[in-house]
Order: C-alpha cells, then sequence, then structure tokens
DNA sequence: ATCACTTTTGCAATCGATTGCAAAGAAGGG
DNA sequence: CCCTTCTTTGCAATCGATTGCAAAAGTGAT
C-alpha cells in the first residue's frame, strides 16, 4: 500500500480511504489510486486488515466429518444444508471456515473464535453439546444452531418442524388405515426422538421403535432384516428418522419379499434428493435446505452486529410419493 | 499476551515464545506461563499471528457449488472428496476456506491468496479454467488440482487414472460378450472424456455416445428415455460417465421393462455410497476419494514449502456388483 | 483581502503478535 | 577470582493495513 501511496503521489491513508470507496476522497483521486492499484496488480492484505479492523468477515462452520463410515456427512441432506449455507454466505461477500469439531474444539469452543479467527460460528447439530453451548451463548460467543428447538435454550437455533414432520407422517398413516406403525432411528439425537414424539402425538399412543446405532443404510438394512427374522409381528407402517434409513428399510424389506407399500408402508425425512430418485420414488417429510442455509444465515449475522434473534421454526411437508 | 506477561513477570516476548513451546525457554518458566495463560482462557490473536507470520494455515478449497440443481457438489463423488480434504487436512492442523469460484474469482483467482489470506488452494475440478491455471502456476501461487491429467500442465494434478478405468470397464464388457456398448455422459469435462477415450482404447473402435447435457441424475434418465423411444438400437452395454448418471439411466430402463443386466449391462463410475445401496447394486469403477484428500493435501503442502511436487495418478478398480 | 465553511489529505497511533540480536545470568575451567 | 561458554530472557523493529484528529486546500460571501 505504501508503493500504491508513492506511485500515486499520495498518502497512505488516502490509497487505504480510496479503496473502501470513502466518501472522503475526492473521485478524482480515487479513480487515480484504484487504477495504479489494479494494474499494479495489489491487493489488501487480509491479515493485516483483519487485524486492524477486529473482524474477518469469515464465520466457521462445525460439523462432524469423522472418518467413520457412518459420519453426518454422508448424509445427503447434511451435504445439500452444508451448500446452501455456503450458497447464503457468498452472497453476503463472506467465507467459510470449515472447522472439524476435533480441531475446533482444541481448547473449547469458547476459544474458537479468536483461534480461528471468525466472526461467528455456525453449528450444524447439537447433539451432545447442548451444555457447552449454552455456556457459549452465555459468553457472548455469536453463534447459531442447526437443529432441534428445546425449551432451555438460550442461543439461537433455526431447525425444521420435527414434531410437526411426525405428526403429518401419522396423519398419513391413519388415512392409509395403518393399525401397526413403527419408528426406525437411533437414539441420542433430539431432532429424531422429537419426530417420533410428534408421531405419537398425533397418533394418541406410543409406538414400536426399532432402535439402529447409526444413521447409516446399512444400519438400517440389518437392524430391519433382524427384526424380521426374529420373527416378530410386521408392521404396516414404517416412519424412518432419515431417507437414507428408509432406503436401508426398504433394502431389508425387498430381501424379504415384503411388499412395498402394500405390506407395509415406508416413510423417509429429509427429502434428499435420492428419494426422488429411488425406485420405488420414497414417500418423505421434506425439510427445505435452501431456506434453512439462508435463515441461519441471515440470524448469524443479525447476532454478529449484537442484535436479538429469535429462533426460527422451519414448517415440514410431506411429499407423497410411491412408499 | 501483555498482560499474561504482566502477570508472569516476564516479557511479550518470553511469553510468545513459551506458547510456541519454544526450546530457548526453560521449562520451568514455560510451564508457568502456559499455566497462566489457560487460566485466564488467553489464545493468540490469529490474525495478529498470520501477519506477523506472513502465513496463515488455511488453504482455500475452490469447488463450484451454484444453485443450480445439477451442481457438482450434489453429486456424492464431490461430497465424499470434500470430506476426506477437509480431514486430511484437520489433520495436519490446517483450515479449510470454502470459496465459491463466484467470490474466487473477483479479480481473477491470482489475487485468491492474497484477498482471502489462504496459504494455497485446492481446486476440485479444472474445467474450463485451464488456461487461467497456467497462468497462476506461472505466477508462482501454490495450488493442486483435483482432475485430468493433460500434456501441458505446468501444475500439479492429482486424479484418478480415468483412462484406467474406462479400460476396465471395456474389459469386463469384452469377458461378458457386449457387442453394442454406449457411453452416457456430458462433453465438455475433461475426465470424462478420457474415460471414454480409455474405454474405446481398449474396445479397438469409437463407440456410441449419448449425449447429457449435464451430471445430473434426471438428465441422465431422459436422455436415455429420449433414446429408447426414439427407436434407436438398444445398446448392451452401457457406460455411464457417474453413478448417478448410471441410476438416471437404470430409472429409464426399468420405465421401460428392460431388463439389466440380461438385456444391457450397466457400469457406473464413482463407487459412491449409493452405488452399494442401489437396488440392484451398481457395477462401478472405484475411486479413492480417501486416498485423493490425502494425497492432494500432501501435494499441497509440499508445493507451499517451495519443494516441487509431481502429478498424480491415482488407480482404479472395478467394483463387480448386479449390473 | 479576510473570514467562515466545506472538502480533501496526511500524520501517526494502533491492532496483537513474532523474532533477530544483544544482554544478563549460570556454569565450568584454569 | 577471572574468563569463556551456554542457557535464558528482553528490547525493539516489524508484519500491512485502518482511522481519529489536525492541517491544508478550496469556496464563497463580505
Amino acid at each position: 500500500m505504501d508503493d500504491i501511496a508513492r506511485l500515486v503521489g499520495v498518502s497512505k491513508a488516502t490509497v487505504s480511504r480510496a479503496l473502501q470507496d470513502s466518501p472522503l476522497i475526492n473521485d478524482e483521486t480515487k479513480k487515480r489510486i484504484v487504477e495504479v492499484a489494479r494494474s499494479n496488480n495489489y491487493v489488501v492484505n487480509r491479515s493485516a486488515q483483519n487485524l486492524r479492523r477486529r473482524r474477518t468477515d469469515t464465520i466457521g462452520l462445525v460439523i462432524d466429518f469423522p472418518a467413520l463410515p457412518e459420519h453426518r456427512l454422508s448424509d445427503p441432506f447434511h451435504f445439500e444444508l452444508l451448500g446452501n449455507i455456503a450458497n447464503a454466505l457468498a452472497a453476503r461477500q463472506q467465507d467459510v471456515l470449515w472447522c472439524s469439531p476435533q480441531s475446533a474444539h482444541a481448547g473449547g469452543f469458547e476459544n474458537l473464535l479468536a483461534n480461528k479467527g471468525v466472526d461467528g460460528i455456525i453449528f450444524i447439530g447439537q447433539s451432545g453439546r447442548h451444555d457447552e453451548l449454552r455456556a457459549l451463548a452465555k459468553a457472548g460467543v455469536p453463534f447459531v444452531v442447526w437443529g432441534a428447538h428445546r425449551e432451555d435454550a438460550n442461543y439461537c437455533v433455526v431447525g425444521s418442524d420435527n414434531l410437526l414432520g411426525g405428526r403429518l407422517v401419522a396423519q398419513r398413516f391413519r388415512k392409509l388405515k395403518r393399525k401397526r406403525p413403527m419408528f426406525l432411528g437411533p437414539k441420542g439425537h433430539v431432532e429424531i426422538e422429537q419426530r417420533c414424539r410428534g408421531f405419537e402425538q398425533e397418533w394418541g399412543s406410543a409406538i414400536e421403535q426399532l432402535q439402529v446405532s447409526d444413521l447409516s443404510f446399512i444400519s438400517s438394512r440389518n437392524a430391519v432384516l433382524a427384526w424380521l427374522d426374529s420373527g416378530k409381528p410386521l408392521p404396516d407402517g414404517l416412519f424412518a428418522a432419515s431417507d437414507t434409513m428408509a432406503m436401508g428399510a426398504l433394502a431389508a424389506f425387498r430381501e424379504r419379499n415384503i411388499e412395498v407399500p402394500k405390506a407395509c408402508s415406508v416413510c423417509g425425512y429429509d427429502d434428499s434428493p435420492s428419494a426422488l430418485h429411488h425406485s420405488p420414488a420414497l414417500t418423505t417429510v421434506r425439510q427445505d435446505t435452501r431456506l434453512a442455509g439462508s435463515v441461519l444465515v441471515e440470524r448469524l449475522v443479525q447476532i454478529i452486529q449484537g442484535m436479538p434473534a429469535a429462533s426460527v421454526l422451519l414448517p415440514t411437508d410431506l411429499i407423497d410419493r410411491a412408499t
């Protein structure tokens, strides 16, 4: 910047202002400076700028992506969500710093901001971290969470209406005259438990649950196979916690020649692209990842600017397809 | 840092060195400093550190993720690759700054480094940007590319052996006594063209090509349907440029009651998770995204450190499944 | 020509670390 | 006890911008 200043014959301060398009600088001068800067292909040094401004225009995205086969990223839903968040941020000229929770967590999330130099954080999923997040919020760290709403959240969470999603499925099953519904999903994910709860609320009673160990296709398939082979009574409606799991269940049904949807209706969750492409096309509960991404970003920006931001419950729809 | 220094009763320089675990500092002192720093939960300011060190320990990842339905990200392969790159970088304590090409490209990629403050760049796919990349390399910007190898690349590209992949498929089709193979894929992607070329090399002659407009499931399905309905002769072996496209083709075949693999063998590319889960399980050419991620990162680190790094051709395997 | 404003520009401090070099302190040898 | 050598520590410059405040230049009215 000093060089540019010398070249144009003004001070560094003037160059800095000109490049920021400050109204303080004469248009004539400004034009000259910008021109010289460009032709010498000069760009401001981000590190210096960040230091001085005490702001990085970068937000951190914390999402699990362990090496495990069942990691979250491998679920198309999170993938879509991620892409949409990145888009929403790009539209605001913000960059995305992708932090693995492992690395991010070194020294606790409260240090993430300073550590990584980000202005705010988006957490994908709060499972198992709720208390930490509460503390973070208390410490004044700007962040938003994609996940389930809870009474005791003192932070902004954006999530789709899992209770409603579950209810919609129950309504559909009732309309289809299903008598023995079953829920397929793992324990320990608040979002997922809410889906089940929503179903039960609408259904009017507790329903059978088939537990799986993780979110993967294969675990679901295996769990369903085990159930079928155990001789336990067949459900006539299966509500899976995600599309991936629904597809695992469908694979198991196929292997045991159980007709879908005749013998058993199957409903997934997420409306991931593969749900549409699957054969038979999967009936599912849609979550709008596009909207989710933009709402998350919008809220986070608000919070960074010191404004309060309320949590948001995004609507869900039942997408009726072949299963 | 000044505060910590005062608290411990040493100079700022000593604190800085202690926190970097410099051998210059007495162990005793070091321990004391680290302790005080932690208990006051101090963390170094990244921006300042970056400025002074002239290095950010952050690399930029440039990948298209437009809002279009056919965007790359929506292909599970890129998704997997991304996750694995992120993992490999996390293992080296490096962060990932995710740049949309749109934002990254403002002012040309040559400015990306300074602009975003990254030490190096990983480009996913070089299609249509080859010349720009050549210029970048000439300008001395440290980067690696995931993509196709070309004679005229003056930069490091890591990619799997698309020619070999194509060859493997041709060998298989020959063993299956197929007579009329067809290639399904879009124009304009060097990687994809190489797959086709590899096939033809092994096959010994040019083969029929069904062009699709993009990488999506739906375009492939539609293209195949159109072909089938046009009354043109049916191929007895279909080699699709990706698993997603193969699955589109399978959907079309199913709709027209064409038996797979009896009437027509189908082979995909990538070995994405869905290929295994698909019914019928998809025969495909496997690309090892895990390996890819770590090799990309390793090369980039080398380049950043000023060492030369040769391009790498990763092996591919044919995974024989039901189609 | 003077004065009161307004518009432009520049000075210099500041953001928060890192690091070359010099100096202080400790240890060992004669 | 002095001198050399090695280990620790501190001083102060530096990385490359941004910005409050003061000064200079320009404008117009009297």
